[in-house]
DNA sequence: ACGTTGATTGTTGAC
DNA sequence: GTCAACAATCAACGT
């Protein structure tokens, strides 16, 4: 994760976050385009000729090279499987929840940084309110937030609760829970009584199914600290922290940084306790069995103009053929990969004929498009309703 | 259905 | 209601 100060635009929404994703076990070996003179004094101690190791390391450290830029990685906190963050669901998209030294990041989607001074406190809220029965293997955790932002993280499961509430608290962060003066016992109770109890292990199934890979994502993140030397990365340049964001020693410089952690805003709820009713979740099919092709809607019009031809694909017809000679035992497949090669080779020069051959097309598909459009101007009066196709 | 490129269409969220 | 980002769709083709 980059962030920006200041972030991105994009309209009239801020983006604070580049998200980026790298291939856990891809090595590289790299040089630095750089001239020995502006190596030798801009960047003197701070980048060096080439890097070689896996993939996301080397962007690290040339990022933090030539910006001087702090880099933060996970730090103590580890879930219940030793990895470095626990599944959550944020709004609607699944994710991951790093807990921080000085704050919580959920990644992907939407990235959100969330700084421990800005947090006024968190509770953590039981499943499947009110009750005596604790069906429900998982919990969510209400942030809120100073500025009374408030961020729910939905559907932690219980076996995360026992780590997470012990870093929290040993932050010193509020800890607030339900109905229950008494400091933690309330939740504290219930979900540690249960703890031990393995889960269901036919809804784990279930779950791993609808889901993606679940157990194993999580762990193979280990190999972030283990790289350099357990935890300390501050091997080259010193100027990292060992984890936390990017107010290096103090905040006395802070003053303009601290809105930077808000993300595109987020709408306030109006109490933490009506939403999460019912737990649902992704959508995908899990029932039984047998379903699997779900399509929304396929509103298929045999009538409306086909789509125009992209350069690509006139390209792909004329050559097709000849690939193929060449390459008789390709399949089909195979050689629409070997077109898509060849083609993202070419100049756009040579592309011109094809180009030109899809221009034609376009203009083809917008006249057609446009009598298409006059011609079927769906429920136009409130008439009877005429399911005319 | 696969497999390609890339424009268009559809959906979602923020303001 | 508008704007931007993102996801899904779909053109041809041959097995």
């Amino acid at each position: 994760v980059v962030t920006l100060d200041p972030p991105i635009r994009k309209g009239q929404t801020l983006y604070p976050h580049i998200v980026i994703q790298f291939e856990t076990e891809t090595v590289v070996q790299k040089n630095m385009k750089l001239s020995r003179e502006l190596l030798d004094e801009k960047y003197k101690d701070r980048l060096v000729e080439s890097y070689q190791g896996l993939v996301h390391e080397v962007f690290v450290k040339v990022l933090r090279g030539l910006s001087g830029a702090k880099v933060t990685r996970p730090g103590s906190f580890r879930n219940y499987k030793n990895g470095y963050a626990v599944k959550s669901s944020l709004k609607a998209e699944d994710g991951l929840l790093y807990p921080l030294e000085k704050g919580f990041f959920f990644l992907p989607k939407p990235p959100t940084l969330i700084l421990d001074e800005e947090i006024e406190f968190v509770e953590f809220e039981r499943h499947g309110a009110g009750g005596a029965s604790m069906s429900s293997q998982y919990f969510d955790l209400l942030v809120k937030l100073k500025n009374d932002q408030e961020h729910l993280f939905r559907n932690i499961q219980r076996s995360e609760y026992r780590n997470l509430f012990n870093f929290i608290n040993g932050k010193g962060l509020k800890v607030m829970n339900l109905g229950d003066g008494q400091g933690t016992s309330g939740v504290t109770d219930v979900l540690q009584d249960t703890d031990d109890v393995a889960p269901d292990p036919h809804l784990e199934r279930i779950k791993n199914q609808a889901g993606s890979s679940e157990d194993s994502d999580e762990e193979d993140e280990d190999f972030v600290l283990h790289k350099d030397d357990g935890g300390s990365p501050t091997d080259d340049s010193g100027g990292e922290e060992s984890d936390a964001s990017e107010s290096g020693g103090e905040k006395q410089k802070s003053s303009k940084k601290e809105a930077r952690s808000s993300k595109p805003p987020v709408k306030r709820k109006p109490k933490g306790k009506d939403g999460e009713g019912s737990g649902k979740r992704k959508p995908k099919g899990m029932d039984g069995e047998g379903s699997e092709k779900r399509k929304p809607k396929k509103k298929k019009d045999p009538n409306a103009p086909k789509r125009p031809m992209m350069p690509f694909m006139y390209f792909s017809m004329a050559e097709r053929a000849g690939v193929k000679d060449s390459n008789p035992d390709l399949a089909p497949t195979d050689i629409a990969k070997k077109l898509g090669e060849i083609w993202q080779k070419m100049s756009t020069e040579d592309k011109q004929p094809y180009i030109l051959q899809s221009q034609a097309d376009q203009k083809r598909y917008e006249k057609e498009s446009a009598a298409y459009r006059a011609a079927a101007p769906v429920d136009v009066d409130a008439g009877s309703g005429n399911g005319s196709d």
